[in-house]
DNA sequence: AATGAATGAGAGTTCATTCAT
DNA sequence: AATGAATGAACTCTCATTCAT
């Protein structure tokens, strides 16, 4: 049975995402929950602290994936892990990065931990992209193919929805359409050891079928 | 000498890419431009209508820019068009894309009409990819990679500024950066025409100088 | 043709009429004439004066009315008079009567001719009553049941719109029903001589006619 | 000790009476109570909501007067309910009548509210009458003439201070004047077996000390 | 006569936040 | 933990009116 506190988080994510979280006010999220406004502020100093705690929460599932993976392994994990095991997450906490720039203009200490965490992600894909180098599944490449390898991979995995969304409303299938941009932008440096691969062929035919109905 | 309606767009347009749209109330604008609210209601009805013809005033000048292409003449365009030439209005009007999924949430009339613009500019990107294909300068390719070609270049093109501007303050050199997106996004997909002429080259290396300082 | 002056009168009265006085800017009526704010404020000092304006109209017309009717002779002119005549009078400027309270606190000079035009209409009423029980058709009365007698055909005359159209949107039918309310509040104090009249019996019948159809 | 929402209704009221409510400003009513907007609009979403509340109020209190009448006894209650008894509620709820049009027309809820509240009082006062009637206390008549009186004596009730306001400045007097109105309007319909009863010739008496104090 | 730009006050309403209970 | 009443600033927008041209 979930706290009050996270049900104000649960019910301030769903908020956030239907209406935009400046146009959420925090009567909106204690009436949906039907607690007093009172009662919110005494689980939360004040919105922004809502928000950033929503981050934490997001920046510790994203962690927890990433921390699983095993470094020594010959695998290739980028497909599952950049394509399909943070669809769920990035589903659900997806205003963080469709509304990214207003809630940095809007909230200092949340700009802060959000910088500190680009740094991290930053580190992720780097450690992430040269693991797959050194096992043969992705090309070598000079330090600046990396560095926008790495940026643009960021770029269109939090910002792919804002493409989709404007073209279709049905939000399952523009975040598997959101995969298959990632899927495609990382074809081109993938090695032929990759290309050979089954679950790679696998993942794009399964990604595709959902394409096909826009 | 500008008009008090001209005015109102260009401090509105300000103040929204400094303070995002949301958080700029109109008396924000009329303040800063020393006019009364009441003089600015008389040249736009609402909000919302300035902030459409802010969204107009920067399709017109994308759209100049692009119907000045001769689609007949063998040239690689693509970069003064993606890379370059597009920087200063796009910084100019960046709050449009950074905001662009509050704005959407927020104005029902500017989402109908960025609908539609997003149509035409796929429909522009196509015409832009396919006529550089046939002159050789970018490989051929299937249509599903075409369209996830298309959506990613979208993609980066309006929000390779929000990741930018998580790194460093420098607006200017954060656009440049910008442009090395594209640039290292599209280069896969160049040919070995492409790859080996010589504007290409020094445009990789121009916009490598301001990287070099982050 | 009619002059701006009278245009503006005239697109008053219908916008007060549709929408009522104080729910009615000076921009709408400019608008709906096709004129300036600035030419409507040339014609008329202010608001007041459009109403007051449009009162005095009402006020001639009633009168050029009123001093049509020739008082030596032997007639019955009320049913013409207070029935049908005004008519069309009384819904063309029905807004007058209908708002008539909110006018008065809202406009104090217009107050101020509303009270002298009551005196006015008061004396003619009883006047007209005197000329027809000296004619003998209606029955003499004691000097209080003569002034509540002026009163209520005063309340009911102006006032009877309000109860009909919260029935009913036909506003045609809803004004011959407000003749009947008059028609039926007199009727007790017509004599034999009235009610043999054919003439009475006539507009009996006709007004009824459109009452059926509530 | 009233709460905040009935001392809002209670000043909103005295408010409405003064200056009209399209005049009365939701902040007129909170700085007279002392209260800030936002408390104010912490009761109440909206003015409209005010009004309608004021409005069920004023219903409540009606009905309950009416709802206290035994139909079963043979007596001549008309004079005390339709004269004396609904005197000081009327009074106080007056500017709903004064200004029921602009009220219909600026709120829309208000109106429908409105409209079946008339039903309701048109069903209210047949049955009355019928009632007196069937006691032998008002002359029977035909449909149409009882439709007239009961739309007639709606209108006089709640139109007759709009008369007397601008005569004279006695709200308690001219309160008064409006029971006279309702009298001498009904007397015309009363048989013998009323006119006798001493209580009416007391009432006439009553009202009329007032009335010579034009 | 007529225009259209401009003003400043004020309208209704919402908001994040506080606090006594 | 929780309530609900309260605040005050800010929001978008409208209005009657003025005035230079």
């Amino acid at each position: 049975m979930a706290t009050t506190k996270e049900k104000i988080i649960e019910t301030s994510i769903e908020l956030f995402n239907e209406k935009g979280c400046l146009n959420t006010s925090t009567r909106h999220i204690a009436d949906k929950l039907g607690i007093s406004v009172g009662n919110l502020y005494y689980h939360f100093k004040n919105k922004e602290k809502i928000l950033i705690d929503i981050f934490l929460n997001y920046i510790k599932i994203v962690f927890k994936e990433v921390n699983s993976i095993n470094y020594e392994k010959d695998e290739i994990f980028l497909l599952k892990d950049f394509l399909l095991n943070n669809l769920e997450t990035d589903i659900k906490y997806r205003f963080l990065h469709l509304e990214l720039n207003i809630l940095l203009l809007s909230f200092p200490e949340f700009k802060k931990i959000m910088e500190e965490q680009l740094q991290n992600e930053i580190k992720m894909i780097k450690k992430l992209l040269n693991h797959q180098i050194s096992y043969g599944y992705i090309k070598a490449m000079s330090e600046n193919e990396m560095n926008f390898l790495v940026s643009n991979s960021w770029i269109i995995a939090t910002n792919n929805l804002s493409y989709w969304n404007l073209l279709s409303k049905d939000l399952i299938a523009n975040a598997k359409r959101g995969s298959l941009n990632m899927y495609y932008f990382i074809k081109p440096y993938l090695t032929q050891k990759s290309l050979g691969n089954e679950r790679v062929k696998d993942i794009e035919d399964l990604l595709l079928k959902d394409y096909y109905e826009l």
